[in-house]
DNA sequence: AATTGCGCATA
DNA sequence: GTATGCGCAATTG
């Protein structure tokens, strides 16, 4: 470790409005109406800074003035920046006398950024001899770091993560730091205003950045380009060079790094805690005694781990870190969850690190290695095969690994009977109960085994669904958990079979060799994610839901894909046909009243000639990208007055429908069970929702009377077998009034209340018997929009309702429910102090931007804090619902089927002797899955489809 | 052949 | 206002 000296700069408005925003829903307002949320929230941030890091040297940059020069280069800069907030405004002053009191520089220059200041003594440092580290969670700094120069970047929920030289280069996919600038120049920035190159956005300028290495290199090479592309760049070279000279921070402020000044000195404490007396600050008056205690610190500041390393944290990280292993924090009294330790490795992979994968080949030795399969209570497998789809693969192998850097491979003979005999071998293996069954993605290799007439028993762990539940808005790719856990990259697939397209293998085509090495790594890897996130489901209600909901619902799910749904083929085929007449007559009369044919569904020609040459309106609204707007919206308006607008909106309506549903449904069907199946994405919804896909068959449509046909065409298996339909009534509304304990709505869902008509003869206080269907309507709006968080504005949007109107129909309504909005502030507030939300089983979503500064970004976060408990403990009831279904239908060896899941309803192809059975099984479990103070109700229909159980 | 934005289907 | 997936056009590789 160096004891080079370390400078600490501090982006202070960054911190301050990170620390503004922190207390915005509950600002610290003192006793003199002062508003201290912004001092609390930055003095915060420094002391933690200085408490972790104990810098040796440290100064705190502000902005004065803004950038004078950026604004000459471009008028527009930063223009569409909120006006600073009062709450900040007034800040400032007390926070400078603070950092007066404490003896920490302050560092200003009128006409410049804290961004140009920080770079610049930062430069100076280095030539000093420093290690500088830019306390900021501004991306634009990346461009600033050196061998010596670091980012120190608060992430949310505490911690910090440093950025040197190996994660800008990940991160912005650069050579070199300095062309950070290039990137984003080349992209622009939206919230600083700079421009950027048209056409241009992240893909776009990482591709130039590697190909031509700065925007000076790609100007100079325009020739290379083609095109629209080439054009686009070509006549806006000046603006390219304009916005790198924006993004690009100065590194010759006049300002002049004193070592001497910037020391950290003992602070006057009587000073700084006459000023904390004077604002009131209590908590933050005993925490800054404790960060400058002369004592070693360590041992009392209360975010520290208690390992005793030495209180004086290391430098720059150096280590390597080994795959596997524990992470070693490298601050030493940093919290090592949430510090993310860097960097200068390389990142492991089968070459570098030393493992034993073998393949089993012979008869003989399969028997041997089935033996010592069977005495494990612990083994982690992975099938290869030859297609994606479990109804059409055939196993090429299976690995096999009991123990990290290990493992077995078990190839398959392409002959049937030869590879059904194989599986015979193993199937004690897969059938013992008490060995567990590790993989990723467990719900594939269930279902390609189940081809085989292999069931896959025992407990199980799916570390794809481990890693949903600990962190649901990352992927979940094998290959990325491996990196981001065991600094790791497997090998890739399409190292092996190529890219995706013509000259793609099959897995069957990759020498026996490589397949081991593939095969048996996949199953090593996801051996060792087990172990990593078997700790971290500690949790007791993540634990409680990987155990008892996602891994149970993984059968439930590989049964209902396996099962599919029956389609009516000639029916879908007739139904085009009809399509195709009436589009075909829309085609010809829109022709007509263009005067000339074009393509109707492509926007840009759509636009071209509705307004250039038709000039149905007089000033067109544009899209971002420039052309007209033909959106939905935008036509609906314009339809009463011109009959080929209604054609045009019919005509995208029935084109939509054939090739989304009518045509493309049927190539869907699988041939060799002649029914539809598909897949259901458990890890993909933040939510805890699941996703269908191959087909999505949770977006059939119902809303419109053309639509709704398609439904007809989803049948039951046979004439001995009927479909029901079991949707929850209102559950989300159900679980809003439950959590939020709102009495009024609790007793009308009791009582059976039309719950809309109840809404809206409470806010409208009429009768009920006397409520409008305008009224009705309204109400059920405002009740589906309480869910996502409505706005006076969304809400206008939707109704006939002016702005106004709208604004007093949403006071009324939480007036007449108000702890319904308690509940939604309570949320929010709960977000804000825990930085995520959940479930009613503890099923969490992390909102990391709920204390964002940025307006918008935090308005959606709160939203968000809002809906996802709601959406997500329907998600978790119906999961439920699901798995003792499932169950029953089993344990009753029934020939019903559990088919579909559309978030509140399920769908059975029952046998008809067994419905009166099924009506009040699928009820009854549905309706008790989860108890709440409201009643669940669900609805039954039965039908020879879809269309007909609704 | 693959990516992007738009538009639109569902709960 | 929440959560998704997919088809098409446009643009490039």
């Amino acid at each position: 470790m160096s004891d080079q000296k370390r400078l600490f700069l501090v982006d202070a408005y960054a911190l301050i409005f990170r620390g503004y925003y922190a207390f915005i829903k509950n600002p610290r307002i003192n006793s003199k109406g002062e508003d201290t949320s912004a001092i609390m929230g930055f003095m915060n941030s420094l002391l933690d800074v200085i408490k972790r890091e104990r810098p040796d040297h440290l100064a705190v940059c502000f902005d004065k003035g803004g950038s004078v020069d950026r604004v000459e280069m471009f008028e527009a800069y930063k223009a569409n920046r909120d006006e600073t907030p009062e709450g900040i405004r007034t800040a400032i002053p007390h926070i400078c006398n603070i950092l007066e009191a404490m003896h920490i520089p302050i560092m200003v220059k009128e006409g410049y950024e804290a961004d140009d200041v920080i770079g610049t003594l930062s430069r100076q440092a280095e030539k000093e001899g420093y290690k500088t580290f830019m306390v900021t969670p501004d991306k634009d700094f990346a461009q600033l770091v050196t061998d010596n120069i670091f980012m120190y970047r608060p992430v949310f929920g505490g911690g910090y993560e440093t950025w040197g030289i190996p994660e800008v280069q990940k991160k912005f996919e650069v050579e070199t730091p300095m062309q950070v600038v290039d990137f984003l120049g080349m992209m622009g920035d939206s919230s600083d205003n700079i421009p950027g190159l048209p056409g241009v956005g992240e893909k776009t300028a990482k591709k130039f950045i590697k190909q031509f290495g700065s925007m000076e290199g790609l100007l100079a090479n325009t020739d290379q380009l083609k095109g629209k592309m080439k054009e686009k760049i070509e006549a806006n070279r000046e603006l390219g060079l304009l916005s790198k000279e924006l993004a690009r921070i100065m590194l010759d402020v006049p300002v002049e790094f004193n070592a001497k000044d910037f020391e950290l000195d003992h602070p006057d404490v009587e000073k700084v805690k006459q000023i904390f007396q004077d604002l009131e600050f209590r908590r933050l008056t005993d925490n800054f005694l404790k960060t400058f205690a002369p004592q070693d610190v360590s041992d009392s500041s209360p975010s520290t781990s208690s390992t005793t390393e030495k209180p004086k944290p290391t430098s720059t990280p150096k280590e390597k870190k080994s795959a596997g292993a524990g992470q070693f924090s490298l601050f030493g009294g940093a919290d090592s969850d949430t510090t993310e330790t860097s960097s200068e490795y390389t990142r492991n992979t089968s070459e570098t690190t030393s493992h034993f994968y073998q393949s089993v080949a012979s008869g003989m030795a399969t028997k041997l290695f089935v033996k010592n399969l069977m005495n494990q209570t612990s083994v982690c497998f992975d099938t290869e095969t030859t297609s994606l789809n479990p109804l059409q693969a055939e196993l090429v192998g299976i690995a096999f690994s009991w123990e990290a850097g290990k493992g077995f491979y078990v190839p398959f003979p392409e002959d049937k009977n030869e590879a059904q005999e194989l599986i015979e071998v193993l199937r004690p293996f897969f059938e013992n109960e008490n060995i567990e069954k590790i993989g990723q993605n467990l719900k594939y290799d269930i279902k390609v085994l189940a081809k085989y007439n292999v069931e896959v028993k025992g407990k199980l762990f799916d570390t794809m669904l481990a890693h949903y539940l600990i962190n649901p808005d990352m992927r979940h790719n094998m290959d990325v958990l491996a990196e981001t856990y065991l600094n790791y990259t497997p090998i890739s697939i399409t190292e092996l079979i190529g890219k995706k397209g013509k000259n793609q293998l099959s897995m069957r085509e990759v020498p026996l060799e490589k397949q081991t090495e593939y095969a048996v790594e996949d199953a090593d890897i996801t051996l060792q994610l087990k172990e990593h996130f078997e700790k971290e489901l500690g949790e007791a209600n993540t634990q409680k839901l990987f155990d008892e909901i996602e891994v149970p619902l993984l059968r439930v799910l590989a049964d209902m894909e396996l099962e599919g749904i029956n389609l009516d083929k000639d029916f879908l085929s007739s139904l085009s046909e009809q399509l195709n007449n009436d589009i075909a007559n829309l085609e010809k009369s829109i022709y007509e009243a263009a005067g000339e044919e074009f393509n109707i569904a492509s926007p840009k020609q759509l636009g071209v000639i509705l307004f250039e040459k038709m000039k149905l309106v007089d000033k067109p609204k544009k899209t971002k990208t420039g052309q007209y707007s033909t959106a939905e919206d935008v036509l609906s308006y314009l339809a009463k007055d011109h009959d080929i607008i209604q054609q045009i909106l019919d005509y995208r309506g029935l084109s939509k429908l054939k090739s989304t549903y009518v045509d493309a449904l049927p190539l869907q069907v699988e041939e060799s069970t002649g029914r539809v199946h598909t897949d259901y994405m458990q890890t993909v919804a933040a939510t805890g929702r699941l996703s269908s896909n191959n087909p999505n068959l949770q977006n059939i449509p119902i809303r419109t009377e053309r639509g709704r046909q398609v439904r007809k065409a989803f049948v039951p298996r046979n004439e001995e077998y009927t479909l029901l339909a079991a949707d929850y009534s209102q559950i989300e509304l159900r679980i809003i009034a439950a959590l939020s304990e709102e009495e009024t709505m609790i007793e009308a869902f009791k009582n059976g209340e039309d719950i809309h008509a109840s809404t809206a003869s409470r806010v409208f206080n009429v009768p009920i018997a006397e409520v409008t269907r305008e009224q009705r309507s309204n109400a059920k709006t405002v009740n589906f929009g309480i869910i996502y968080g409505v706005s006076a504005f969304g809400l206008s949007n939707q109704t006939d309702l002016s702005r106004s109107e709208s604004k007093e129909l949403i006071e009324t309504y939480y007036a007449t429910y108000p702890k319904l909005k308690a509940y939604m502030g309570k949320q929010v507030d709960f977000a804000r102090d825990n930085g995520y939300v959940q479930t009613v089983l503890g099923r969490r979503r992390y909102l990391k931007d709920i204390n964002s500064r940025n307006a918008v970004v935090r308005g959606a976060a709160e939203r968000n804090a809002v809906n996802a408990p709601i959406q997500g403990s329907a998600a978790d009831i119906i999961k439920i619902a699901m798995i003792n279904i499932h169950q029953k239908l089993q344990e009753g060896a029934y020939k019903s089927k559990m088919l579909l899941q559309v978030h509140d309803e399920l769908v059975f192809d029952i046998y008809k002797p067994e419905l009166e059975d099924m009506k009040i099984l699928i009820k009854t479990e549905m309706e008790s899955a989860y108890k709440l103070k409201v009643p669940l109700d669900v609805d039954l229909d039965i039908g020879d489809n879809w269309l007909e159980a609704h």
